[in-house]
DNA sequence: GTAAACAGTGGAGTACACTCCAACGTCAAG
DNA sequence: CTTGACGTTGGAGTGTACTCCACTGTTTAC
């Protein structure tokens, strides 16, 4: 399969793609013209990618599964464990979410939940920053992930 | 408070906490040195901060929930409908991570999770599993909230 | 043969959320 | 009066995850 309908079937970019080649999280061969040639095996691969993603992993992170699956394929049992661990990660994200839920049920129809910005109510322009990029996950040392 | 108090019992770095202040995000007003000088509010306000953080919100966003919020103070029916806006918000969001978690689930169930890079090398043996494939999510999805 | 669609490369740019640094001002203690 | 902790500013750098661009090569259709 080529990038471009790889890119497609995925939902990627064909530049996404190759920037996941670049950090080793896809691989491909070569056509004789030099074209990459994916195996179809990547389009799952990419499914697990998207949703280790969406679970926090960075892409290094999935990367380093996916050399931990090739280099031992028996090991899929530590990668359970992981995901496990993932899951315990999405189980304290809901309960939070449903607490936060609650507080904000609860404000309805009370007061200003806390200060937040503007006591002295500006609505200018700021450094731009606006836009949805999911992107970057923010590591904070200080406090641990919980 | 200065921003070295205000830091450390947020758990921040001073440098964050001018960075918040640049995009807007908390405020504060001078003391006659030009020292920042924070009110007490501005702690549970950084602690609301970080839990939307961990949320899943960006810094924009939540700055922008700052404001929404201070801009309609003596409305209840807004703040109620601002309120049951990011109630909703929540619930999607707990969708997300609800059908994420069966899917985690799902793979950990049956072990190796996806063929990974380097699968044309070795052995093919387990055939995908895909689970319910997203299929075509538009380019760049957005994993952000809303 | 030419155009369109597809592929390749390298490099720059973007967005978010910081982090670090240099150079300097402020203030209380010794 | 110096020292040191604390504060200020502007600007540069970092890491993640792309995205865009210019330019070039390949393949397919007419």
């Amino acid at each position: 399969m080529r990038i471009g309908e790889l890119a497609e079937r995925a939902g990627l970019t064909k530049d996404a793609v190759r920037f996941y080649e670049k950090i080793g999280l896809v691989e491909s061969r070569r056509l004789p013209n030099g074209y990459r040639d994916f195996p179809p095996e990547t389009l799952p691969w990419l499914d697990y990618v998207r949703t280790a993603q969406r679970l926090g992993f960075t892409l290094a992170e999935i990367a380093e599964h996916g050399r931990q699956l090739h280099d031992a394929p028996d090991s899929a049992a530590e990668l359970s464990a992981l995901f496990e661990e993932k899951i315990e990660v999405i189980d304290r994200r809901m309960a939070q979410l449903t607490s936060l839920r609650a507080e904000l049920e609860q404000r309805v129809g009370t007061g200003c939940p806390m200060q937040p910005v503007g006591a002295t109510a500006r609505r200018a322009q700021r450094p731009s920053l606006a836009g949805p990029t999911p992107g970057a996950t923010p590591r904070r040392s200080t406090t641990g992930p919980a």
